[in-house]
DNA sequence: CCAAAAGTGTTTCACTTACACCCATGA
DNA sequence: TCATGGGTGTAAGTGAAACACTTTTGG
């Protein structure tokens, strides 16, 4: 409180982690990089890095994904701050880890900075992981399992325009369960946050599906008047 | 990454600020420090402070307090972390914010170290606060209301033995509506956690009511079992 | 005996769940 | 014409919400 202020309180680093999640293959994945530098120099670690002196957090952690693996995502959220002594072996690191959803297919990944490769990894068939980071990862899997049955999450693992079937399945694979194709179909519709497009998908190998597409001023219109987004 | 590694990233000041919630006269109240020291001096704020080099974060949350107030809280939970740079005008300081519940009147307050007084405030009547804090509680209000309707937090705020129409007054003062009587005491002891005892509040001049007891076991067994707590 | 809160069931309505067949298309 | 997924409705059951009177006690 007096002018040596800075210098009578401890100031440990500060890094912000990111879960970045996407779907293929009918299997969630996370995306990893491969550290270049110790300590866990060869181990798979989350993206991530130091704050900036002049930075805002959540444009730390976009800054940090461009960076290290190229990926300009769209939702971004914060999840929870780790902080137990001891978690990174070379000084004390607080961590404030995020979690974000980006359409997999889209990317091109450009590991690039102190990242030696990116990949993307079933969340069930992980390597080992660096530091702490295998327990952000599982308090990211079970907030986004949560947050999916009241938020308009899945639509940010699709492309902008996505067939009904392919909404449902990525549910499905998010869930770990099936659900009722026609149930899940009346559901949706009905929170009325979809646009239908006079489109379908074309080069299958049976009738073609309808396009839809998530419409943001509908959700946003409707959660304003007190209503609230279920699945 | 090398062995200058520590000197080569910028090493911000990390705090820890709580809000602590209590109920009194059907009011949701918060508590306040006011501030001995510069900058915002004779200002009220959220209790908090400096996590100590080799400390946890919920550890410093929970020392904070006591050293402040002198409140020993039971439920502390992460709430989320700021960091906007300019939060303080001293200089780089990332905050992790907690809210805690307590039974409000089992305690005595006893200001300590740098808080000059500690005081409940209503939140329907806070003065200007320090800081972010007003964007920190209001943050900390929604989450409380939020979670009071799928985990059991309402017992934290009452002393150990309660009515149920205790119970049904705290609900009605946090989310800010009346409840039917029926329907709550219904839902409540179908959530099968409450232990009935064979004891009745006394000195009413009314007939007097039974007093529960909620029970951590059956909730963490009736949990375990996958079952979901919702009221 | 009066005031004040405790305590207790039933009906209605909305929503969730379970379930099976025909349709359109490309190969 | 066959294989593949697209697309649709209804009935039964479950849970939520609305609603009013009797009981107990102290003053």
């Amino acid at each position: 409180m007096t002018a040596a202020y800075s210098y009578e309180h401890p100031h440990p680093a500060v890094t912000v982690d990111a879960v970045v999640f996407g779907v293929e293959d009918d299997t969630l994945k996370v995306l990893l990089i491969e550290r270049r530098y110790d300590p866990f120099a060869g181990s798979w670690a989350l993206p991530g890095g130091f704050v900036g002196p002049d930075e805002g957090l959540d444009a730390a952690a976009r800054r940090e994904l461009l960076e290290e693996t190229g990926a300009d995502v769209g939702f971004l959220e914060q999840l929870y701050t780790f902080g137990a002594p001891g978690r990174d072996p070379r000084e004390r690191v607080i961590t404030v880890a995020y979690y974000a959803l980006v359409d997999l297919a889209a990317y091109r990944l450009h590991p690039a900075t102190d990242a030696a490769a990116a990949r993307w990894f079933s969340v069930h068939e992980l390597p080992a992981l660096a530091f702490d980071h295998q327990g952000i990862l599982d308090v990211a899997v079970s907030r986004l399992r949560g947050k999916l049955g009241y938020a308009p999450l899945g639509f940010e693992l699709l492309p902008p325009k996505f067939t009904l079937t392919e909404l449902q399945k990525l549910y499905e694979t998010i869930l770990g369960r099936t659900l009722d194709k026609r149930n899940f179909r009346r559901k949706v519709l009905a929170t009325d946050v979809l646009l239908e497009l006079d489109e379908r998908r074309a080069g299958v190998a049976h009738r073609a599906p309808r396009l839809y597409r998530f419409d943001p001023e509908r959700y946003g219109a409707r959660r304003e008047a007190g209503w609230e987004f279920e699945l």
